[in-house]
DNA sequence: ATGAAAGCGCTAACAT
DNA sequence: ATGTTAGCGCTTTCAT
């Protein structure tokens, strides 16, 4: 029982080897009664088909890769990312696709790598994580004609698929929350501002002043760059001008902001009020629990799958571009619940 | 320009495909101005050798399957998964090998899909990363000779390669460490103990004590389940027999073990010292910061990948066993640099 | 040192 | 509805 083959399972069924392919494919033409004893056999000899040689003969690939260009540091420091590889294992899974991964960590890795991801055959589809604004990623990508999807918004958005949250929205009701609260000089810890989710949730923050007649106050605005130490250091700036509330990008970067508020002696929410985004594992274990903005993050991979197996099948166009919704989850850090 | 394939690369150099194969392929056969040649056009080109049809060819594989048995919750919520997954990507891209994950969500899940990976010829070798004690995924690679290694200690290590860090020994070093600080009453939060980490620090930890005269207290100890919130719960169990050190097995547990800690007024490390395990971001961020036992876990990732390319390349014996070093960080949270 | 030819396991026309 | 046949792009004998 060293390898099957499709060959050797025909010899078992007494049909060709094509029957069985068609079997094994789903194809429509065999008669239920050869596709029943076919499928017996397979059954029983747990024959596998060879990826490698369906992939060549077919010039189609049940392998997806996971593309995260760069800024690998991020990605390793935030629950976010293997929260949406989770989400996007399960469908490959429930789809019967491998999933490949591709973490650049240099430029130049990134160049040379590049062209195998590209090469015609050898991925399915791919899934790009996008990192900083830039992005030649995609256009490589279209120029080969390889089915992809953007995870997040990718800043040229026109005639790409991708699949994102909607961090204006999102960021602007955590921010109407903190106003409504009767905070009046609210701050923002924003998120890396070269990369669309930074920009979104900050333009959420801006509107949300805006629509309720606050001043924007530039001071009151630090970038985190998504890490925790950021956060520590945008926040110790901040905080020179005593904000009442903060609004923290993500919530890796609330835990910063909170080291940083009680350094100086600073209580929340008695202090300062906070409101988090993502609503993952950190935000429950801080202390106190952080009111945040939650994004279905592995939802997001898990449908980043399915719409990606839309696009390998019918087409890249038209381009399908999907925003999830967001829902405001308030514990302690926000005041609104009194006691710390 | 479209598919470049070695025949046309051939055409182009004016020589036959088999000699473009053997020149890709590094085969000494080959006169130098010829290979030279070809290197010229290759390059030029940007041709790619198509990876399935070598692997169909040659009945071996560029692509290093990465495997996470169940347990995914604890898999996205520590830090070590990740980290370990750098390292072994950063060594994949740089031997020019491709990168498959596996996460298996369910027992389902795993017995569906584990076929798929013993199919011969579609993965060059695995890295099982061991979850709980038991294992038949180790039997089942072994049956279908698919070259491995797994990242922990496996229950049963009699004949498998392995890589592992010295857990024992950096639980020793810890607690001995909190022990010569003087502290008499010393608990600990273990990892989950159907693991053999949790069990490697537990022994590490039961054996500072016994060398340095100290009782061990059934009561003092408490599994944290390598999670924050288990660590939590664990933590407020111990508290009551009031315990002078904590030593907590992971950092993450240790940030529970500190909220617990805070939740009861105990002030670290003026009441309750604390020592934790693995020097991932979560130490630093931790207030005050954590001392704690450095684990190598990227270089870790990062050798398992070199070690499994020799296995491949020069067969499965004899077992290639490697156990890696730690080192104790001190901080502020042991108290040996007094002030919170 | 190089080329010719067979074949890896499968899919996809094309017959029948 | 099923079988036959010709590749997919590569490696690998086997000649030369």
């Amino acid at each position: 029982m060293e390898n099957l083959t499709l060959e050797k399972i025909a010899k078992l069924a007494g049909v060709s080897r094509s029957t069985v392919s068609r079997v094994v494919n789903a194809h429509p033409s065999v008669r239920p009664h050869v596709r029943q004893k076919v499928l017996e056999i397979i059954a029983e000899t747990g024959y596998h088909p060879h990826a490698a040689a369906r992939s060549l003969a077919s010039n189609r690939s049940n392998i997806i890769g996971l593309v995260f260009p760069r800024s690998v540091h991020a990605v390793f420091t935030d629950p976010y990312f293997p929260h949406l590889t989770q989400g996007i294992s399960q469908a490959c899974n429930q789809h019967d696709y491998m999933l490949s991964l591709f973490l650049f960590h240099t430029k130049e890795e990134e160049r040379n790598l590049f062209p195998r991801i590209c090469r015609k055959g050898v991925l399915g589809g791919v899934i790009l994580q996008v990192g900083q604004l830039e992005n030649e990623s995609i256009a490589q990508l279209s120029a080969n004609e390889i089915p992809f999807i953007v995870a997040g918004r990718p800043s040229h958005a026109n005639q790409v698929s991708y699949i994102d949250v909607d961090n204006v929205d999102g960021a602007y009701r955590a921010v109407t929350h903190l106003i409504r609260l009767g905070n009046s000089s609210i701050g923002t810890i924003a998120g890396a501002l070269d990369t669309t989710a930074g920009l979104d949730r900050l333009h959420g923050y801006e509107r949300a002043l805006a629509e309720h007649g606050l001043p924007l106050d530039d001071s009151l605005v630090a970038d985190g760059g998504f890490t925790e130490s950021g956060a520590y250091e945008a926040t110790r700036r901040v905080l020179s001008c005593t904000p009442d509330a903060l609004f923290v990008a993500s919530d890796v970067m609330a835990v910063g902001a909170m080291r940083a508020l009680r350094d100086a002696q600073l209580s929340v929410p008695r202090d300062v009020a906070l409101v988090g985004f993502d609503d993952l594992p950190p935000a429950l274990s801080a202390v106190p629990p952080l009111t945040t903005v939650r994004q279905p993050v592995q939802q997001m991979g898990f449908r980043a799958v399915e719409v990606l197996l839309d696009i390998i099948q019918n087409g890249t166009e038209p381009p399908r571009q999907i925003v999830l919704g967001t829902e405001l989850v308030i514990r302690a850090s926000c005041g609104a619940n009194a006691r710390s």
